[in-house]
DNA sequence: ATTGTTGTATTAATATACTAATACAATGAT
DNA sequence: ATCATTGTATTAGTATATTAATACAACAAT
């Protein structure tokens, strides 16, 4: 899974973005472990500092936790996963439909779009 | 209309995504006269060389042209402004299909979310 | 003819993002 | 006991984005 990072978003953000997808999504367990920052960070070829703010952006939401010198670790709490989860994916919802609205489509186009470009792949 | 800009991109991508939604949508009808680019510049609240960089992405695409001296205009050209909307259109539905992919989401439970979203309001 | 407005260009200053290079304390492995 | 690895913190340097302050030439309006 390729670290697929764009220069017209904040770096972290964009790392806590994938690192939170790759939870919800189950890549990364709950309870297991995480690479190192250090690793994370020479996988996605950012500065373990960048890597760091958008781990602590993570744990500032629970979604992980720091035991200071074994490592890291996805949080247990799979209700917390399974909110978050359907949260980032209300947002994306809203997002999606704002941005389809400004562009002029009423939101049974969009639906009808959406349904179609699905039947096409 | 208000312009609603945020810090986590580029001030000027911004400005350019939101006059480029607004020439699609036909709130700025093809061939009428746009605001000066110092008076976009104070509406939105930005450095007129901000607006400025948005306005030269815009004609880059064949969306404005600029009169040097007397003001810049919406271009005639319907089939490019209805061809940009459609472009524009598909490629935020394949990025929102995407993020909802990455997020565990299958394309029939997105479409399922949106319809229900649709039915909602 | 003068004045104001147009798009455009230039230069400097400031703020921020990211990288780079370390350092430290705590722990597990050897 | 020693050593490598862990998360964390600090400081500096560099690149970029944005603002700021102008300036200019061309045209419209007066």
């Amino acid at each position: 899974m390729p670290w697929q990072l764009k220069n017209d978003r904040q770096i972290w953000l964009q790392l806590a973005q994938i690192l939170t997808q790759r939870i919800v999504s189950g890549q990364y367990a709950p309870g297991v472990r995480m690479p190192s920052v250090r690793d994370l960070a020479a996988e996605a070829g950012v500065n373990p500092n960048t890597m760091q703010r958008a781990l602590v952006y993570l744990e500032e939401r629970g979604l992980v936790s720091a035991q200071r010198n074994t490592g890291r670790y996805v949080t247990q709490d799979a209700q917390l996963i399974s909110d978050t989860r359907h949260a980032l994916a209300q947002e994306e919802l809203t997002l999606f439909c704002e941005k389809m609205r400004l562009l002029g489509f009423t939101p049974e186009e969009t639906s009808q779009l959406l349904k179609s470009k699905g039947e096409s792949e």
